[in-house]
DNA sequence: GTTGCTGCAAACGTTTTGCAGATCG
DNA sequence: CGATCTGCAAAACGTTTGCAGCAAC
């Protein structure tokens, strides 16, 4: 239903945009930068100009269709919007990402920042991993 | 003991280098992005080009010396490394950066990744946090 | 037809780098 | 004195923006 979706987020349903999210959607829980989904779209015989990627991007993030993240400092990824919150640990050895989600660790945060008397807005974790 | 720490390092004791270290150590748990920290030492006298500033922060960086995080997504910040390990809450509204060291949530991020076959090198995590 | 979108190239802010001269040991 | 370091300016990097033409409705 991604022609919904872009409509309902007040914007217009053009060919890039229908491409891009169509593409995320075919690669739930892979992550992309910009670059590399410029790349996958040319392979794709899709002619979209990097600015209109990266436009495109963050609209779909204030929308809430994407979510963006920092596993690396230099360069920011980005992932289908499922709904369904999780985190994420990364294998340093082969920069693959793992999903996950820990009722546990979502409770203990909230926890951690009452206790300080604040309220938890968002958080960011990355865990970095090895296999044993 | 700042000196021993630079040659310990395998680096030559310089005047910016003292200066930085001494600022930081002057100034723990705080946290300076380079420009800031450039603006710091300008404003005490120490002629210390950015330059400078942004390769003295990696090789401290790289001797432990000093902790780099990503609080915002377009500026590292530098925080003299204590070893006490800590993690971080960010105030949105005020962006003020709070520390604190919960050994639960350590113990759960180790037992997480065990539970997938990995082992913990480093982790990353910053709650966003407003008062209540 | 009007509005909003796209591509391109140029601009941006942060960080890195090449190099000639200065400093440390 | 030799090795390393510094400052400067220029480059590099990922990302954003201005603008003229194009696509969507």
């Amino acid at each position: 239903m991604s022609k919904k979706d872009i409509k309902d987020a007040g914007l217009k349903v053009t060919l890039p945009r229908l491409q891009i999210l169509e593409f995320l959607t075919d690669h739930k829980g892979k992550h992309y930068s910009a670059e590399a989904l410029y790349d996958e779209m040319k392979a794709a015989d899709h002619d979209i100009g990097l600015a209109t990627i990266y436009r495109v991007l963050n609209q779909f993030e204030t929308a809430g269709l994407v979510c963006k993240h920092q596993f690396e400092e230099n360069q920011a990824v980005y992932e289908l919007d499922t709904g369904e919150h999780h985190d994420h640990m990364v294998d340093v050895d082969s920069g693959k990402v793992i999903e996950f989600y820990d009722a546990e660790l979502e409770k203990l945060q909230v926890k951690i920042v009452e206790e300080q008397g604040y309220e938890l807005i968002d958080h960011k974790m990355v865990l970095y991993v090895k296999k044993k």
